[in-house]
DNA sequence: TATAATCCTAGTGAATTGGTAGGAATATAG
DNA sequence: CTATATTCCTACCAATTCACTAGGATTATA
């Protein structure tokens, strides 16, 4: 079971969103250039970002993309859930219906605490907690990447 | 993402040999039956367990497999990785080698933050903790299925 | 009016998933 | 000794999902 790229670079994509924050749109050919992904595949995760309601495209010329709300008040569960689907790592967690054991399946309790553990690390985490700890990373290293 | 069909039966299958720890090798025929599954596609489930050093083969007739070990002295975490590899959600949580951004990408951070809080909770159940949970249930339920 | 961006829909090759199939090896019952 | 019931091993296959490409419509700006 792994995290699967749509994913890994949805969250790079938002995050670059997140340090832009203030100043304005980002376009996805920067975004695409820094992260040597196509621009043509950004513009889906972007979509899903958009979806989602956690991004606001800006069109035309000089267009591109802002956070539709702070970095503060973005949880990455949410991120999560809107280019991924749901968190639950099986369907019965959900919903409980899809099976008729439901009440004396010890298998369901596993999957329903592993999804929770992972719950709750991504909805305690925002925008703004990445943004700080890459600060504190490139303060570390005295480099500079923005 | 979600849990591999894999995952899903191969716990199951391993849960019905751990509620029948102590009363000798049980069937794939057996449990295929009851968990609707072919016969032939558990042989691979066990397959994988037993190379994880899980369970024990019982050739021949009357043949079946048993725990290698006792239920309490079995992980989930172990079972997961029989059937599925490592639990980390991306490769770079195992391996930083395998990019070169490593020491400030803020994103690995958060994989390993999930995929340690997933770890967490599957090292510390064990076969045992299932198999009590089981009865409890079937206790609460007045139901007799084994 | 040309241009540069998002937006929308479709398609596609490769990989993964979720199995089947067939038979070899092994142990037991009779 | 022989038939049978099991695990064991390898190969294959269909369907789905993944990761992306393609083409063009729409929109705003310079």
């Amino acid at each position: 079971m792994k995290i699967s790229t749509k994913v890994r670079y949805g969250v790079r994509l938002i995050f670059e969103l997140a340090m832009h924050y203030g100043r304005g749109q980002l376009r996805l050919h920067e975004i695409a250039t820094r992260q040597e992904v196509s621009e043509k595949y950004l513009e889906h995760l972007a979509a899903a970002l958009k979806a989602g309601g956690l991004i606001r495209g800006v069109r035309g010329r000089h267009g591109g993309y802002v956070l539709a709300r702070a970095p503060s008040e973005i949880r990455l569960s949410e991120i999560h859930v809107a280019l991924d689907g749901s968190l639950a790592l099986v369907e019965c967690v959900d919903d409980p219906e899809v099976c008729r054991l439901e009440k004396l399946c010890v298998s369901r309790d596993v999957w329903m605490d592993v999804s929770n553990a992972m719950r709750n690390v991504l909805e305690s985490t925002t925008l703004q907690d990445l943004v700080e700890r890459q600060h504190e990373k490139l303060n570390a290293e005295g480099q500079i990447m923005y």
